[in-house]
DNA sequence: TAGTGTGAATTCGTTCACAGCG
DNA sequence: CGCTGTGAACGAATTCACACTA
């Protein structure tokens, strides 16, 4: 904390007319995180679109396939600017490229799996991450007996070696598929070889300086979030019965 | 939608007195989901704890394990009840006990993975899905040759059967682990096998009947959202270069 | 006319700050 | 006295509803 909290000038009116690539950086700041999952969403879809060779769709037609509502969807949309027509729709083709231009997918980001148990094979193996442009370059692991081995095309290397090989590598994004007792330790390798971000799969709080952006998956976390959903599905089941709910007209 | 939008009590002072299990129904839809997850989290937490022996924590303690602040911590705890001893803090079995009870995990649930290929073996090869409480009691897939195989210890059945092994394992959460193409008619199958809850790896937006749960974990979305965070770093440092950023006293 | 783009209203979640209790 | 538990203030995200325009 310190030198943040920015001067953005409020997002008013007036958007994409000439200007290509400058007044996205005031923008950037703007868009609210969760509306950029979505958009990461609503990209996944207009592609499937593309390929089919739709050349429009409306909000209402998009959000029904992202599963949310056209208000939902067009308020995201103003986020990145104005590319609809009115009485008309988005053209697919425009669409994609913006909602790729604002995630950076113009550009590669190389990534590094550290871990390669069952789930770092399956991430490795995946060979140029989900949706391509996230290349993966180096591999990581303790074990002497994986050392040099080729695992989806990239050979493993140790641990020890993340910042020589991540620096040479220009590696951006570290995944961190190792088991829990290690997950802290390799996080602050990353961290001191100049990784900014990092996806971690094992089910640790990782502590890092706030330069640094950490995302998690968290497969003990979504069972119980299902779990704690079945126990109250059984509570309202329970209720009802008790003659508790009023059934409806 | 129809019978839903609870009659919830508001909720008010006067909380845990006697009573033990009623009162927890109109409770537990009161929790905000962002909490839900958070209970997870702070649960792994207390269960570390515990196995060193830690008897009793302050919200600050636990908050910081957790990476989150104190007054979120201590909020979250208040929607499941007062646990805690003022002037004290929290004792960590009982917290344990009571989260667990919260999220449902004093019943077991069946899981069953759908899609056995590279990250269906990984899940499976868990075997007793993370933090137990989760036994993965069927496996499927379309491939023949995998039919019947074990894997992690489970006889791979064919999706076709899913109905039937389903209802006969009592299976109450469905992971699905398949090819994009193949997720949403794994879905409806493991829907009208009365599967409630599903988890969903496939990057592909399910349609569902309300009354079914869905969480997903895309990593093609995380990837995305990462390289946003990429993006934007390197925008804000062009424009610091640029000499738009004051430098603080 | 059909559908975008967006202020305004609303809902939801977080943080503050302190009363109350052990 | 210290720490919990929580109303009240705040802020972020969602939804509404309609002016606007191709």
């Amino acid at each position: 904390m310190g030198a943040r909290r920015g001067e953005a000038d409020e997002v008013v009116s007036a958007p994409g007319s000439a200007v290509d690539e400058p007044a996205v950086r005031e923008r950037a700041r703007a868009i609210p995180e969760a509306a950029v999952a979505r958009l990461a969403v609503y990209l996944r879809v207009l592609s499937g679109m593309a390929e089919q060779s739709v050349t429009t769709v409306s909000s209402e037609e998009l959000s029904a396939a992202a599963g949310v509502n056209s208000a939902k969807l067009r308020k995201d949309l103003s986020y990145i600017g104005s590319y609809g027509t009115r009485g008309v729709g988005y053209e697919v083709e425009v669409l994609v490229g913006q909602i790729e231009r604002i995630l950076g997918l113009t550009r590669k980001h190389s990534v590094c799996v550290v871990g390669i148990g069952n789930l770092g094979h399956a991430l490795a193996n995946y060979g140029g991450f989900p949706g391509r442009g996230f290349p993966v370059s180096a591999l990581f692991d303790v074990d002497e007996d994986l050392i040099g081995v080729p695992v989806g095309g990239i050979l493993v290397d140790h641990i020890e070696d993340i910042p020589r090989v991540c620096a040479e590598r220009e590696v951006s994004i570290g995944v961190i598929a190792t088991p829990p007792p290690a997950a802290q330790g390799v996080c602050d390798r990353l961290v001191s070889a100049g990784v900014q971000c990092i996806l971690n799969f094992a089910p640790v709080v990782l502590q890092v300086p706030d330069h640094v952006e950490v995302r998690k998956v968290d497969l003990a976390v979504e069972m119980q979030i299902l779990s704690f959903h079945v126990a109250r599905r059984a509570d309202e089941a329970a209720y009802a019965d008790e003659g508790g709910m009023v059934v409806p007209g």
